[in-house]
Order: structure tokens, then sequence, then C-alpha cells
DNA sequence: GTGGCTGCAAATCATTTGCATATAC
DNA sequence: GTATATGCAAATGATTTGCAGCCAC
């Protein structure tokens, strides 16, 4: 079952741990893009001797990986994605969910022209998402 | 001096406090997308009675307003731009230096389009910058 | 067997809150 | 005069650090 994920950890030169196997599932089988604390709290339901800190440690090393990658949209925790093609991020001031966004910017390029070694491209959107929208939870 | 700033206060129906013309002055003078305690300790030197409190206080109001904006570049701290019209940031793993990055991305409509309510539009990117790129500073 | 990983508790950093005093209007 | 802003200290929330014991390899 979690195969596929030992497969990533020992292409990465990572030891194989139940902990790493689970948060990777997690993050994987739950697009939501949750907080450390909201992996944290998941998992423990399953496994009651996990540590915050395992959480941490392990959503770094495989951040530094680029196995997951880390958003910084709301500013006050950092949010964690399987998904690492490139892609951007829609946050509903009302419903706080984070939606994938899939466009496109031809314009991109320019900023490696202007001689930045870009290794990261998030592109953010804040507001209100269409659901909100159309239940008339405008402001 | 700070009739600008005044101005704009003003028109935004806020009190008038010298606190707040002087960390207005400090953004606009100092477009390095300074955190809030950068301002604070920089405004602290010339009036030593500042308190942190206020310098959070006065920057939630200006951005209420649309006065300023924040950045969630980091993902660890707020970041404060005196600049509103659409721009974007690249941060420099090395140096840490905010860089302004001026491109247009035709295909922000889509999210529009896609029954979204856009209000606010962040294009972060990450890597090396051209200078510390230049300088060997490279990893 | 050993180096890296886990889990606990304490520390740190950024920000927020409660409240008394001071000030803009 | 009054509502709002300021400044202080304490509280909170997210993350990091130090360290002892444990486990993958």
């Amino acid at each position: 079952m979690f195969e596929k994920y030992v497969k990533i950890l020992k292409d990465n030169a990572l030891k194989v741990t139940s902990q790493r196997l689970e948060i990777m599932n997690y993050l994987d089988t739950h697009k939501i893009h949750p907080t450390a604390d909201e992996i944290f709290s998941a998992l423990k339901k399953m496994n009651p001797s996990l540590s915050r800190t395992t959480v941490y440690n392990s959503l770094e090393v495989l951040k530094k990986q680029g196995i997951i990658q880390t958003l910084t949209i709301t500013g006050s925790q950092y949010r964690y994605d399987f998904e690492t093609n490139m892609h951007h991020h829609f946050l509903c001031r009302q419903c706080k969910k984070i939606i994938d966004i899939d466009i496109e910017c031809p314009n991109i390029d320019k900023v490696i022209q202007g001689g930045h070694k870009v290794e990261e491209v998030h592109g953010y959107f804040k507001g209100i998402c269409r659901q909100c929208s159309s239940s008339g939870g405008d402001s």
C-alpha cells in the first residue's frame, strides 16, 4: 500500500520510517494544503505516540529533497503540498479553503532573463471563491 | 514635509498621529519590504517611546484601507510595501533581499473567469538573485 | 553497531490581546 | 468631551532547539 512512498524515500536516500510514510500518504490523499499541525492532529489519532517535532522534521527533509513543497499564502503558517509541478493557489478570505489554480504565465521567463536564477514560482490569489460568491457569501 | 501622508490619512478618515506619519514615511522612503520589527527598530531610534504594538496597529489600519499591502513571501513574517499597484517579488535565498518584479501575466483573468472574486494577486519568485549569481554566490 | 530519527520539554520568534493613559478632533 | 490611539506587559500560536533513547540499515 505504501510501496509508492517507500520507493520515493529510497530513491532520495532517506530512511524509511512509518511516520514518514504516513505523512506522505496523508499529503498525497488529502490535497487540502494542510498545516503541520493539521497533519499532526490527523495522524495522532491513528498513532497517539506521534510527536509534533517528528512531523516538522519529516516535512523539512521531504521539502529539502523536493518531494513536497511549502506554501506561504496565508502568511501565518506554512502549508504543505504533495504536488510539486508548477501550479498556483487561490485563498478564499471567507471559507479559508486553498484552491489549485492551473494557469500559465508566459512572461515568467522574463524574470530569468533579468539575470535571476529562479528555483520556485508561486502565484497566490486571494479573494472570495466561486462557491462562497454564489452562495451570497460576499462582503 | 509629511503633507503627503497627512492627506492620505485624512482622505481615509484616519486620525493623523506622528507615529502613523513616521511609519508611512519610512515605508515610502525605504522600499525594502521591511518587517514590522525592522520598522519598529528603525523608528525607535528617533522616538524611543515608540511601541511595537503601535507599529502593528498602524500597519493594520493602513492595510485595511489599502494604503499599504502585506507580502507573505517568506512565510515567517509579514513584510510591508507602500506600493500597491500590481507588481511581483523575488526573494533571494542567499542575500535575503526582496526585489520588485514588473511583469504582466495575461492569464490572470482566467481566475476571475473561473468564478472567483480576486482581490489580491501575488507573484512570488524564489532563488538566487542576479547580483548573488554573478558574484559566484551560487550553491 | 551506529548514525540518523523520534519524541518530549523548553525556548524562540512573530504577532495579538487586555488594559490604563494620552491625544486628535 | 469623547472616541480613538498609544504603550506596556502578558498571552498566544507556530516553529525550532536540545537532548535522551530508539530503530533502520
